[in-house]
DNA sequence: TGTATTTTGTTCCGTGGATATACAATATGT
DNA sequence: ACATATTGTATATCCACGGAACAAAATACA
């Protein structure tokens, strides 16, 4: 039940029809590929005729193309369809405080090159490089004509529409215009957007084989930072100035240990990897400067490392695991109260201590949750192995070509 | 940039088009009544013969009708358009711990009668008196044929698909279902909902002189508990089973005060009303049973007569009243961090208070809010004379009739 | 007073697109 | 060879927007 916004709405007009249901098409067609005509026009439940003209549409503007002719027990063949990813390509970007990712993948988050450097603080050097990288990767592989953007994600707060990262604690980047200088830099469109929210669009997008993806759901990456991305009926929250879904700085205790942003501790503080180090360590994180807990992450110890330790028996290292996952949990359960998912996702390096920490987590937020139902929320971790921000990156550009059309 | 719902979605027939268009011309109309023909085309940016149509429709269906000739300076007279809302009534009721409220109201929730009496915990005889008061008040008032169904509002956790009452901590209501009952007794549609949420409905749609209405809001009723409705992009958030928006149960402290929920340290024990009075007498609320805090409620002396000593010179209300604005300010800049809405509404007794404390507020915001823009968020303080509770119940019933149609 | 002008609201036809139905194409089973 | 089943296309119909013409109603002005 959604309420028209009377300043600024969109009528329907004659094309408007078909500009839903070629959407629609596009969509059953990208979540049940490979698929025929007649099937196409089973699902949507309109006729033959109508999903052919939709679909030879689709395949003048270039989205869809037929494949192989399928089999069936009787009758005449049916020809596959199949939404073209193969060939389309964007450039993605993860800027992290040590290194930058440049990726080259198709629209289905397909990695097709990869590029890691040192990532450079000075604004106008890092743009200068990156757009140098970026201009060699597409010429290498031949994708100069393919390419149709370039996706930029950092750990922080980003105005998606301006394209201005507004705050980057880590980086140390603030107020700064990132999209129009690539954009002018390698002339094609780029988006820029928060790590987190990336990842959770690109969960929303880019996960093929997902039969009942959910339509609701918070995305939560753990690392440096924490990062948030809320997903609510299939559209991201963004908020008024675009800086929704900070969830890394609710407090769990407003007299609780400092954290970057400058105030007491936030949930940030209790889990993000710089915090789960000093649970080992033993180091007093309200009395040391940001300054110097940077230093501390540069050292050569993880959390993966920790992790290990843990599992090799250390018990103080366990210790430090099972603390990070009560604390997980009371965050998860606070989402869940408030935004009441239909799953969470978990992502960062101390989710490959899941089953270590799994029991924990689940009575953390039994604990708080307010119902039972709540509690019984799925959790899904997602592997590490598969570059998620840079997917993030990349579903920026490929998901305009799926979304819903605006109307009413 | 929505994604459209593979396993739920809806294609555009050839009415569709025409269902979005006249509800896009109801809503202007009801914001901008009254109106013409001709301007409801301009502002529309259809052709009058479009509009024509389509108002010709609206009146068919009984939604709008035809009022006075207006004037104009030069050329024909326009026939001004009004949305129907004076004839068409709404059972509205407000079930809270001391007190249940019924009223008899219009589509625009204009108070017809109202009604007051001590609520019934027991359901069944509930349900009973309150079916024959509705006859009554029907009865006496000729409106049975006109009155189109029954809101009800509970401050607890309600599932609004089933219409059961979830958890009613302060009502002592579990798993009760509310609506078949009482759709039974009275042989009217109910729908039945959580307070806040029901308040954010009607700020949404029922705010008659609302220019710049906002799109995405959070509505924060501070009372008994604290409830919070969130609406984003026209839509109330709320989530797999309906409980979504309790952000009354995020904590500020975890090792905090005891909740009505059984938590520490929730937002709600700093600051209902309960809390506020416990601090102005010195209550542990640490050590005493919500069995106990329930005589306290009882008890005569209310948040208004703390106020009221606060204004004249008592330096411990006035303690107690900034203290809770600090409490108050540092949820709200949680909110805000997590939502970023356009605005902020507030209810409930201690904001007859937000002269005296509205600079701690805001202080407390500052502090903990992001970004600078964060901090500008608008706050707003609505009018408790208003019966908002009452008014959102009537929204339940009221705002179908106006919403989008469910395209995509 | 009569005519031009302006604005409102209606009517009519053209066009885009869903809908229904018929039909050609293609494969299988008997 | 023929019935049957399934895919995909073609055609006529209906609904709704889009544009233009026109009638209705009121004012301005000669």
């Amino acid at each position: 039940m959604r309420k028209i916004n009377t300043c600024d709405f969109r009528v329907a007009t004659r094309s408007t029809s078909r500009e839903i249901n070629s959407r629609i098409a596009l969509n059953v067609i990208h979540e049940h590929q490979p698929i025929s005509r007649a099937d196409l026009a089973r699902r949507m439940k309109v006729t033959r005729g109508v999903a052919s003209t939709l679909v030879n549409e689709l395949i003048g503007q270039g989205l869809i193309y037929e494949g192989a002719t399928g089999d069936a027990a009787r009758g005449r063949k049916p020809t596959f369809l199949h939404v073209r990813t193969r060939d389309r390509f964007v450039v993605s970007i993860d800027v992290r405080f040590s290194r930058t990712y440049i990726m080259l993948s198709d629209f289905a988050g397909r990695q097709i090159a990869l590029e890691i450097f040192d990532t450079i603080f000075d604004i106008g050097d890092f743009i200068k490089n990156l757009g140098n990288r970026i201009r060699r990767l597409l010429k290498v592989h031949n994708a100069e004509a393919r390419c149709e953007g370039i996706g930029l994600v950092v750990p922080g707060m980003v105005d998606y529409r301006t394209g201005h990262i507004l705050n980057a604690p880590t980086l140390g980047w603030r107020e700064v215009d990132v999209r129009d200088k690539l954009a002018a830099s390698t002339g094609m469109p780029v988006h820029v957007e928060n790590a987190a929210k990336a990842c959770a669009l690109s969960q929303m997008w880019l996960s093929n084989n997902n039969p009942t993806s959910a339509q609701s759901f918070a995305y939560i990456s753990v690392s440096d930072g924490v990062g948030v991305g809320v997903v609510v009926n299939g559209e991201l929250l963004r908020g008024r100035d675009h800086i929704a879904g900070e969830f890394g700085h609710m407090p769990l205790n407003l007299d609780g240990p400092r954290c970057m942003c400058g105030n007491n501790g936030c949930w940030e503080a209790y889990i993000s990897n710089l915090a789960i180090l000093s649970r080992y360590f033993g180091w007093n994180l309200s009395k040391r400067s940001p300054k110097r807990l940077k230093d501390a992450e540069r050292s050569s110890f993880t959390v993966l490392d920790l992790v290990a330790r843990a599992r090799s028996g250390d018990s103080k290292a366990m210790a430090a695991v099972l603390a990070t996952g009560r604390f997980l949990g009371l965050g998860i359960a606070t989402i869940i109260n408030l935004v009441n998912p239909d799953c969470i996702y978990l992502a960062g390096e101390i989710t490959t201590a899941w089953d270590l920490m799994e029991d924990t987590v689940r009575e953390a937020i039994a604990e708080r949750a307010l119902t039972e139902a709540a509690t019984r929320t799925p959790l899904r971790v997602t592997s590490t192995q598969e570059y998620p921000r840079l997917r993030g990156a990349a579903a920026l550009i490929a998901a305009p070509t799926f979304a819903a059309p605006r109307v009413a």
